[in-house]
DNA sequence: TTATTTATTTAGAACGTTTAAGTACACAAC
DNA sequence: GTTGTGTACTTAAACGTTCTAAATAAATAA
């Protein structure tokens, strides 16, 4: 059942059924027709790994995530697949868990299928294994870290702006004492947040209360916990920023459980919009992450490269992304009877 | 950059090599040694094509899912692929998104990389699909759906007993008054539960009220829509059991809207326990399906007929995975007085 | 008609592994 | 000293494509 096969009952050579299959014109619409009816007959599906080992190219995109199950990921990597399809690219995509040993093999799977670029999702990334991608010409995309160079893309987004328009949001409703639980500070992506949060914080004047300012885990147990912690250190925040949409629902069921009510006594903002942010009770102010934007972006940047048939890689462009504020029922003036 | 260079500069052949990196005791300890410091010193990835291509075995399974987007699949897939992992598998995902189209173009995948073994976790799939893969020798396990046959296996979910345990659940707390949200009765796994509901009414000897039974479509926005249609109906329902937790979480939305307080004045029961259904407000009683537990079966399932050196397909087995009832707040006694 | 160009097609050498079959060598048994 | 028996290693033929260079066929020009 290979090529062969096809070139026989077809009467042609495996050349033009390898040109008929990969759409060249050079071949007569007659004998591509024919060839099409004894791939069809047959049941002929080419051979992925031979095809790759003849030309160079694998036609595959490696896509690395921290974590599949962290509902941020989902959808940008059903983006990014999508597009990557409709231009005829596959895609592999690897966990690492947040660990760099995880990382390490992922690399290793990724250059053992000779993959076409890779975009690298997660905020961690050493420059050691950069160098192994860099060293054999594969186009990379980072989301956030890094900087441009040959071929070297950057996916990035305006944190800073984002956390900005949270803030902005509630000292307009009149609030001032606002809390933050930060992801784990060991992350990149974590860090520019709260860094902009503390940024804002300044811009508007206020004061930093330490005992305002923990720091979780980027998931809903974490949110969960950090809020307890600051609601029993005794000071009184009128609202919340979650450096993500689980914490920010962690956080929530918190407040719950003390019987504050949201957003009467205290107001929480998310960051990501993930999709159930819209179905929490009530349902969650946030910051919209465009993941669409964000894959397209990622897979431009690799796609372009692809293109380019120089063998010198070009040297890699930002792409910048805005957040968006999605306005939900989570926050609301700030009231000073219930303090 | 090739096994060549590799075995140039360790001096021996590439046969050699090929043995060392496989692991092979056929080699002398001093040998091997040599070998591994010139694949570190090149910095050697062997190339899995063409690894797969020489060997016929491409260490590859296939994992179709309907929707990375559903909650339900992220932690199947990682389960399934960290156990592949740690037995030297890798794994293809492929999305249908529901749609037979995209099935068939997942198909084409598989069969082009050459997978060792398909996981279809996905309810539907055509039976001339299934012969494609089948015809080939590739073995198979389903989830739910088909029979065990010659290397074909499956998955087997009692929802049955799940259903039954919800239900038992609710008459206890005195419920009488039960609505059922299911999900596209054209998808099989839907199906099944439904029925098991209709089973359970029947068994408790309940009547079976058409305005407490609405179709959605297993998201969120479609069990909001659904709950609405119950409660506008004036049917006033006790108790709600939604045929997967996202539909319960869309209902409850529709709840709160209404006024109405859970579970004082209305119980409600999800299905799959996804991470979320322990952050709602209140917390989510579900039926939980042991992911990972599916995926070390499905897992399982593959990996024998890849043992087995048998070239004859052996018939599969069927792995029975039970659910569990997870009590949390949504749930709590009827209480007539409120109606 | 023949020469020239152009459009198809073919033969066959890559591509980078694995692996059966073969070779060389050490050691044991006779 | 021959013969046998392993063991460690090598040679070279697959595997199923792609793709270059060469061959052929067809079309056009002279």
């Amino acid at each position: 059942m290979n090529i062969k096969a096809v070139a026989r009952r077809a009467g042609v050579s495996t050349a033009t059924v390898s040109r008929t299959i990969n759409g060249s014109d050079k071949v007569t619409p007659k004998t591509a027709e024919r060839v099409r009816r004894a791939v069809e007959a047959l049941q002929f599906y080419p051979d992925t790994n031979a095809r790759s080992l003849g030309s160079g190219r694998s036609s595959l995109y490696g896509l690395i995530i921290s974590d599949i199950t962290n509902p941020f990921f989902p959808e940008l990597v059903k983006s990014f697949e999508d597009i990557s399809v409709e231009h005829g690219q596959e895609v592999l995509v690897a966990n690492t868990n947040y660990d760099p040993a995880r990382m390490e093999s992922c690399v290793t799977r990724m250059m053992q299928r000779k993959v076409d670029g890779v975009a690298i999702m997660t905020s961690e990334m050493e420059d050691r294994l950069i160098k192994v991608f860099s060293h054999r010409n594969i186009p990379l995309v980072f989301m956030d870290v890094g900087a441009p160079g040959p071929g070297v893309s950057r996916v990035r987004v305006d944190h800073a702006a984002g956390v900005a328009m949270a803030m902005d949001h509630l000292v307009e409703l009149g609030h001032s004492k606002i809390a933050f639980i930060s992801g784990p500070l060991g992350l990149f992506s974590a860090r520019t947040r709260f860094e902009a949060f503390l940024q804002s914080l300044e811009r508007h004047g206020l004061q930093r209360d330490p005992a305002l300012i923990q720091e979780a885990n980027h998931r809903a147990d974490g949110g969960h916990e950090a809020m307890l912690r600051i609601l029993n250190s005794g000071a009184k925040p009128t609202a919340v920023v979650a450096s993500n949409d689980l914490t920010a629902i962690g956080a929530m069921g918190a407040i719950h459980e003390r019987g504050l009510r949201i957003p009467e006594e205290i107001s929480i903002v998310g960051y990501d919009d993930i999709q159930l942010s819209a179905y929490t009770q009530p349902s969650l102010t946030t910051l919209r992450l465009p993941r669409i934007e964000i894959a397209t972006a990622a897979f431009r940047a690799l796609y372009k490269s692809l293109q380019s048939q120089t063998k010198k890689p070009q040297i890699g462009e930002d792409y910048d992304v805005q957040p968006t504020l999605i306005l939900r029922r989570s926050t609301g003036p700030a009231n000073r009877s219930h303090r």
